[in-house]
DNA sequence: CGATAATAGTTTCATTTGCAACTAAATCAA
DNA sequence: TTGATTTAGTTGCAAATGAAACTATTATCG
């Protein structure tokens, strides 16, 4: 007996649906929290947390790895360098380049945040054992290899 | 062998960002394939999901149901009842609330939209075995109840 | 070499978003 | 009843986003 629709599809058991309400839930909580706590935003983080682990790479290297687009590196590295947190070499073999990489401040503040991040996600792990947290990553892995855009997305050109 | 910041993290294993980076890639994709094959946003195609289940639901309803804060129920309401989709009776009883529903033509659209969105999602749910995607859905929801705000999303009053 | 194309990164602009403020109507309390 | 409070829903506004346009520099190829 099904209605007009063919298959029934309520929005709570809709993929999509639960992974964009449970991305903004965490999304809004964690960035509360580098906001309150450090006065950063989730995008500043991000390049922070990219350049703790690769000092010495490019803005366009930054956007490659965050998943974020050239203008939002873009303004979110202005920010933190306003702020003294990062660094800009330019780069004297490829004046167009310039190297990033954290300042002293800037060090200080990525080794603040590390603990309070783990420490975020730690809550919400809590609510599964190793075996379901592990079985997650995998779900999420095979997930993202489907929805990924083919194309980059940090430069439209070639759209 | 720790670096100052006590633990490691890699943003390619911190669930925070795992989440945000696929919730966008779904999203952006399948915003795209509604706004390509009927014209309808995301926010738009949420109030058509509800209103199919449950015709003649208020404003209020509709946002507590698609977790949309009130605004942005209104401004899809509005353009969804302009292109002839909804219709808005206003409550005899309590003037303040109008009964939200499909019109003919909306319940087409959802009649049309549903198999694709559906489709979409066993395209995402194929690389998963059935009882994967069971142990995802457990997983969100387990993760949801952590991470969900106490509050209401689509009234701020009580803050 | 010199013109053209490609790349790094920034700026601009239109759209979207999230929250506050608002209007209108109903409820509550004295 | 009537003044204060609550609720339903809309509007306004400031900030965030995302794509395109732009500048500056380097690479390619005749």
């Amino acid at each position: 007996m099904n209605d007009d629709a063919g298959d029934k599809l309520r929005l709570d058991n809709f993929l999509p649906y639960r992974l964009s309400v449970l991305s903004n839930a965490v999304s809004r909580k964690i960035a509360d929290m580098y906001e309150r706590e450090f006065d950063i935003s989730i995008w500043q983080w991000r390049i922070l947390a990219v350049l703790g682990e690769s000092d010495g790479i490019t803005s366009t290297e930054v956007a490659a790895r965050t998943l974020m687009d050239k203008p939002a590196v873009s303004r979110a590295t202005a920010s933190l360098i306003d702020r003294g947190l990062v660094t800009r070499t330019s780069d004297v073999a490829d004046r167009r380049k310039s190297a990033l990489g954290l300042s002293t401040a800037g060090r200080e503040v990525y080794n603040a945040v590390i603990p309070r991040a783990l420490a975020y996600e730690q809550e919400l792990l809590a609510a599964l054992s190793p075996e379901d947290a592990e079985a997650l990553h995998g779900l999420l892995t095979r997930l993202a290899q489907i929805a990924s855009p083919e194309r980059d997305l940090w430069d439209m050109r070639e759209g």
